[in-house]
DNA sequence: AAAGGCTTGTGAATGTGAACACAAGCACAT
DNA sequence: ATGTGCTTGTGTTCACATTCACAAGCCTTT
């Protein structure tokens, strides 16, 4: 029942069950249904069994789910059920948004540090950290931190990639709409907002 | 050679190759291979060249894509070609961030209006364009806006997706870390930017 | 005009994921 | 104990997407 392959999209959806579960509309629930969660997220029901099945047998018959071991259970597949620390690059407006934005908490990471090259902004305080030099990034090897977003300028993303790498970071998210160049070993994920927009008008 | 229905997977693309070729780094390049784009965006050429052909065949064998046409049917395949109207809602930091977003630009879009609840910041000058208040959103109507974003709290979004809907919006950005219902005559895309972090520790 | 070198366009094969539909199974009521 | 009602878990089917691999085709050179 345990260990078989969990597929990549099934991997995608478990963060926005965790937000749903954590977020229900009725906080005391205790279990929760395929279909009554199906309808919250607006999707099905089996596509949501299939993925919770991954996992190994979650469910009761006739019951559902149990909220608190399903959050749990997700936690623990995506390994963030112990706090991540992760390191935010670029104190420009998106940055700042970045760092006090909710729901870094319900995923259990923890922006460590936050960096910038501009005199300008650092040693500012930003959400309780003040900004420090790009130059002083290695220092985040010490610190045991192995995640890390990119909220800079997309001529300046590929250098602090670079370095972020050589910092011994594994994982980065990219807020950056430029395509980053690093080692197999690091995933990328880059999120360009404005992409999403651009599809919309051909489904209108 | 035409009209064959387009994958999704392929209109998810689309907007990444416009960028790509947008910002090539030759900006005085004229044509080129699927081989070679696919080393700029680390995909593999044959995807490439199966996207491209949904359009029709835009090549040259021997030589490769024209950029300019290419840049061209893509816009035109995802009805960018002419400039499409958006609307902010939600002046904050990430409403403020987006709004200075580059890359808008690059996919054909055009912030036409900002509208926040609070009072504090109605009135102020961003990007251009002084903020509104929501209680006026219903005027997008006869501006013949159809694309909105939301960047307001999430326990203040489902709200405003309702009145966009009102207002006659038919595609929605969701930046707001929450599930909306909207009428499925409306589209709507979620971007959680916390999301892509969270699934990053299960690859490392 | 023919040959050579690249690169496209695309059938066919493979891989991956979604949806269906129902037997299995649990809890509760009687 | 037995029956009833609900909901899970999953084998199977179907749909979609990726990758392969090569014939077709264009340009340039000779």
């Amino acid at each position: 029942m345990i260990a078989r392959r969990i597929p990549d999209e099934t991997i995608k959806r478990l963060p926005m069950y965790l937000r749903a579960l954590t977020y229900l509309p009725d906080s005391a629930q205790v279990n929760i249904s395929s279909e009554a969660l199906a309808r919250l997220m607006n999707t099905n029901s089996a596509q949501i069994r299939k993925d919770f099945s991954y996992s190994g047998a979650l469910g009761i018959r006739g019951i559902g789910y149990n909220v608190e071991d399903l959050i749990k259970q997700i936690r623990h597949i995506l390994k963030i059920d112990k706090p991540q620390k992760a390191t935010l690059v670029g104190a420009g407006k998106l940055g700042t948004a970045i760092s006090s934005f909710p729901g870094f908490g319900v995923y259990g990471f923890d922006i460590a540090a936050i960096f910038d090259n501009s005199p300008k902004k650092i040693g500012k305080k930003i959400n309780g950290h003040s900004v420090q030099s790009v130059s002083r990034l290695s220092q985040i090897k010490a610190r045991n931190i192995k995640l890390a977003i990119i909220a800079v300028p997309p001529d300046a993303a590929q250098e602090i990639a670079d370095v972020l790498v050589k910092a011994g970071v594994r994982g980065i998210v990219n807020l950056s709409p430029c395509f980053l160049k690093v080692p197999k070993k690091v995933k990328v994920f880059t999120d360009d907002i404005a992409m999403s927009l651009a599809t919309l008008p051909y489904y209108l």
